[in-house]
DNA sequence: AAGTGAACCTGAAGGC
DNA sequence: TGCCTTCAGGTTCACT
């Protein structure tokens, strides 16, 4: 489910209701995510304010007062819902399932604002790719799941020169540079190939082939930042795309799915305006790639 | 270095 | 109805 889009989505949705709150409480279901809760999670945790969610490629931060941050990430299937105290104004489609909890909710957050109302924040992963690792506020940037991770795709950091310097020399073809984390961190499978469509390019064709020679720019990497950066705004401001289950926190749907031109698209007209092409679908490291053969180059 | 395949795990969808 | 295969938004590791 989440990439950049999704997780910055869930992020939004935590932070009016954690930030500034105090857990009063957090249950663990099971032992294990992809890897073993924290042993200490539970009493790390317990009683100590929230001061900010935060975000860090597909990485959610919960920063706590006096240093502590949990480092979460989604996996394929992991999604956060939130649970309004029962009789709270704010619209939510969970009230009535406030004391039930479903099949793979493996962890409970209970937050409370000062208004004597608990909220439950609750962590849900069929598939348990998703993990949840403590780390501390003054070492987190050297955090082995952070340290390494490029740039944001996001803002004007990545322009046509830094994909030229991030991908000169390099063999592997565009796709895989674009979902290789230590390059530009946030990417995932479908704006992958909705980036390369935009930009007109090729997923095959080799990262270093766009690269600018030294002192010169290149049309083609200018093409896919700019292709990335409006991908992802465009899909955070549609609040992530939607595709087997809900994701946003308040159990409503992102709807970026319904602008995908490629993306599950195997077989249908190319979108682009006098491109006969036909949308179609290859494996790259065992990944579906959809892309126009016609007009991405 | 690049490419492939497999692994982790569950569920949905399609074919028969 | 059931059984089987394939595939899925991520990441990592082993091997050619």
């Amino acid at each position: 489910m989440p990439e950049l889009p999704e997780v910055e989505t869930v992020r939004r949705g935590l932070q009016p209701v954690m930030e500034g709150t105090r857990i009063v409480k957090v249950e663990t279901r099971r032992p294990d995510l992809r890897f073993p809760l924290p042993e200490r999670l539970v009493e790390t945790l317990t009683g100590r304010h929230v001061t900010a969610i935060g975000r860090r490629a597909k990485y959610l931060m919960m920063h706590l007062e006096g240093g502590p941050v949990l480092i979460c990430h989604l996996g394929m299937s992991g999604s956060f819902r939130i649970e309004e105290p029962d009789g709270s104004s704010t619209p939510g489609v969970f009230h009535h399932e406030r004391s039930k909890l479903a099949a793979h909710d493996h962890v409970v957050f209970t937050v409370e604002n000062g208004s004597g109302r608990p909220s439950r924040i609750v962590f849900n992963d069929p598939r348990r790719f998703g993990f949840m690792l403590l780390s501390d506020e003054a070492s987190l940037d050297e955090h082995p799941m952070l340290a390494g991770l490029g740039t944001e795709p996001t803002g004007n950091a990545l322009g046509g020169a830094l994909i030229s310097d991030l991908f000169r020399d390099r063999a592997m073809p565009l796709k895989a540079a674009l979902l290789d984390q230590r390059l530009i961190a946030g990417v995932g499978n479908i704006y992958a190939c909705e980036a390369l469509w935009r930009a007109k390019l090729s997923p095959r064709r080799a990262a270093g082939s766009i690269a600018a020679k030294p002192g010169k720019t290149s049309q083609r990497a200018e093409r896919l930042a700019k292709a990335l950066r409006e991908v992802i705004a465009e899909a955070i401001v549609a609040g992530g795309s939607s595709l087997r289950d809900h994701i946003r926190t308040d159990g409503s749907l992102g709807y970026f799915q319904h602008r995908f031109k490629v993306y599950d698209r195997e077989g249908e007209p190319c979108p682009r305006y006098e491109c006969s092409g036909v949308i179609a679908r290859m494996m790259q490291g065992g990944r579906s790639t959809f892309y126009c053969p016609v007009c991405q180059r």
